[in-house]
DNA sequence: AACGCGGGGGT
DNA sequence: ACCCCAGCGTT
């Protein structure tokens, strides 16, 4: 009874020391580290990693900032070279949310500075919210990621399902208090944990031996390091049958169309395409896209999403084609569209090599 | 709580 | 094959 309770060392410091020295370079990661940031620099970058891995994202995030510096030039920009710039990186309506985040912030007339109100911008929840009050305003909140929630279950040994709210809540709690139980900045302690999960706390076969918490990670003395977090249930995948169509018209123009707004691909421009759940035969998508003939077949490939898998099959056509709603585009044309990966495959690489299998214009 | 939303990297 | 990834919004 004679001692206190001894009182957790911090994990701050150690964690802290170690990023000063280990942080890797990226395009959004200002020096110094511990220095503010742009908020708006730090809302695009969070917005591009949101399940998103940084090294996918370093060559967009650099084009981006160079296209639009700015919240202003982004809330003035149309929507579609947006979606140019996001083209191939996934989860759209990120970009859409991030454009509309832009004009909410020009139209209150500056950046809300706390969390709380930051997380009113479209596009921007919890982790984001607390990633920019805290990297661009100072503001002691946490920021958890799935790599600060992977982080913080195993050094407290705590099992949990990642992404599972009683699990983040438990989570968040923690990343609270480890932040009350240290000066250091909020900004530094948050970014840290994050780069932690990212280079070795990760998540199969973490690098324990060089881990600055190991002396104290609860899972670390008791070996289960590889099982925390626990498995999320697998998600169900199904198949999606897809028929895209390519056609030039007599000035090597190619139709193509908008997909609605919503769902998947949603905004993004296209080849005309059917999609059905089971598969199609190159005669019955002629149908479907009212072709008096049948479509030369050209090629096929499959593109496996989160929850689908999507065989696509590329027709081509030399007999005219009406297709409500799609236009003629010029190839310089069709590169300043948001096109999914599929569709720029096909809009991209497979069609300039059939220039010269031309139709009669009739969309 | 479950689901929709991309695409690629790592194992 | 399967897992995950600097998540968010809707139902």
């Amino acid at each position: 009874m004679g001692r206190p309770k001894p009182r957790q060392t911090s994990l701050a410091e150690p964690l802290v020391a170690w990023f000063l020295t280990n942080a890797r370079e990226f395009p959004w990661r200002d020096r110094p580290l511990e220095a503010e940031r742009d908020p708006y620099r730090v809302l695009v970058s969070e917005t591009m990693l949101q399940q998103t891995q940084a090294s996918r994202v370093v060559d967009r995030f650099k084009r981006f900032m160079d296209r639009f510096p700015t919240a202003h030039s982004l809330a003035e920009a149309d929507v579609d070279p947006v979606l140019e710039l996001w083209s191939g990186l996934g989860y759209y309506q990120r970009a859409r949310r991030l454009h509309e985040a832009a004009r909410a912030v020009v139209n209150m007339g500056g950046w809300p500075s706390e969390a709380r109100s930051l997380r009113e911008l479209p596009g921007v929840g919890r982790y984001t919210a607390g990633a920019v009050a805290s990297l661009a305003f100072g503001e002691r909140t946490p920021a958890v990621d799935g790599n600060v929630a992977r982080v913080l279950l195993r050094v407290r040994g705590e099992p949990g399902v990642l992404n599972e709210p009683a699990t983040m809540k438990r989570v968040w709690v923690a990343a609270e208090e480890l932040l009350e139980g240290t000066d250091l900045a909020a900004s530094l302690v948050n970014e840290s944990l994050i780069e932690l999960g990212a280079t070795v706390c990760t998540p199969a076969s973490p690098f324990c031996p060089a881990c600055p918490l190991r002396s104290g990670c609860v899972a670390f003395a008791t070996n289960l390091q590889g099982t925390i977090p626990s498995p999320r249930k697998a998600a169900a995948k199904t198949v999606l049958h897809a028929a895209s169509l390519i056609v030039f018209d007599d000035r090597d123009r190619l139709l193509v169309e908008q997909r609605p707004a919503t769902g998947m691909w949603g905004g993004l421009w296209q080849a005309p395409t059917i999609e059905t759940p089971r598969s199609l035969t190159a005669p019955r998508a002629a149908a479907a896209f009212g072709l008096a003939e049948a479509p030369e077949r050209i090629g096929r490939f499959s593109l496996a999403t989160s929850h689908r898998d999507v065989r696509f099959q590329v027709l081509t056509s030399r007999s005219p084609v009406s297709r409500q709603g799609a236009v003629w585009k010029s190839p310089r044309q069709i590169g300043r569209l948001g096109l999914s990966s599929a569709q720029r495959r096909i809009l991209v690489e497979i069609a300039p090599t059939l220039v010269g299998q031309r139709v009669s214009s009739d969309a």
